[in-house]
DNA sequence: GGACTGACAGATTTCACTATCTGTCAGTCC
DNA sequence: GGACTGACAGATAGTGAAATCTGTCAGTCC
């Protein structure tokens, strides 16, 4: 008998038998084959297959967290610090897509089948951006009433960056410029703007 | 016999056929059944079922771009004219999709199957945004050194406010206020906007 | 006695087979 | 003689039986 069968086990278990099979093929039987286990076992552990693969989500997502981390450097601008840190989203993302596209498609159906997960991943990254945000407001760099509201539209302005559903246009040989014009609009925007509600155009 | 079969009549009953049994079961026959010819006849007129869907699609978009046309009122600054042209591309959409989402999601996979078709429509909308960033420049209201490349930028960052992908999002509640915050970041960055490769950020 | 197995029922997926559809064209009909 | 038909070949999609998968649980084995 080998070593006790752990949680951990069937996660790293899973997230191989999903690497090498895709998301439409993957089975929980095929996880207990790769462990030598019989396929009950996985549910000891798993309630259904459903939670067995939000939990390898959770994982990957909380690693993706962890990447992001802005490092809040003295000698940077919070604009510098705001262009680093969409570029290093959108090149992650990118790389992720073009380089292994199929593992990118695996993650894609993984975290669109679970319902909350998503929405906390954002918020997360958000979050991440309103530090920076409010970090330029504290040095007078930017300008905003209500910095989670204007991270979120730092957030939305920049969708097609980062947003899988745009994935496909990442190949574009124009896209770096697209995604430069963007940022500068944005960071422009940033020096000087008003809540939406105070927002009188003329 | 009635009278003579002429494209047009092809193209509304094709219509019809669609939005009756979706792109998904509308067949060539279909048509020929609702016109009451044989479907060898309408291969006089289009010559594969594909251009057929093309022609239609074509149709559709010619009458979107119509409904877009922006109004120069002398009234109106180009803050608010672009506000407004944006908000009007929003609510067409978000009432497409939201009043008829079986006909949205028609036409959404017709555009889709055209390679040039989708390019040509964002060209268009793209420089419809032109037209109106060129006059808040004439009239010193905005900052831009390449008018184009802003108004696909101003395309790009109110991407998940037109883009189909997003549909499903415009069902949210506080979509309004977020369409609101971006545009008025994009707004307060037009006013100050360098081009990208001139942006210095610090 | 608690981790594990393996047989099982119901749900889902696969696959071979059949229907229908697309596109062609020789022939028909004013 | 030119618009139209309808039978046809190859391609595509629909269908239903068989195989596989999910989730359960009584029983086995240290």
């Amino acid at each position: 008998m080998a070593e006790a069968l752990t949680s951990e086990a069937i996660l790293v278990a899973t997230e191989e038998v999903l690497r090498r099979y895709g998301p439409a093929k993957a089975t929980v039987v095929d996880v207990a084959k790769a462990l030598g286990v019989s396929h009950g076992s996985v549910y000891r552990h798993f309630a259904t297959k459903a939670a067995l693969r939000e939990a390898v989500t959770r994982r990957w997502l909380d690693a993706q967290h962890a990447a992001m981390e802005p490092a809040f450097d003295q000698g940077l601008t919070a604009a510098e610090m705001l262009r680093i840190w969409l570029q290093k989203l959108f090149d992650r993302k990118k790389h992720s897509h073009v380089e292994e596209p199929e593992l990118f498609a695996t993650y894609l159906v993984l975290v669109r089948e679970s319902r909350a997960i998503p929405e906390f991943h954002i918020e997360h990254l958000v979050g991440q951006l309103a530090r920076i945000i409010s970090a330029g407001v504290e040095t007078h760099e930017f300008v905003t009433d209500d910095v989670n509201a204007t991270a979120q539209a730092v957030w939305d302005a920049t969708d097609r960056f980062h947003h899988p559903a745009h994935a496909q246009e990442w190949g574009d040989p124009h896209i770096q410029d697209a995604f430069d014009a963007v940022v500068s609009l944005i960071i422009a925007g940033l020096r000087y703007n008003r809540s939406p509600s105070a927002a009188g155009d003329a």
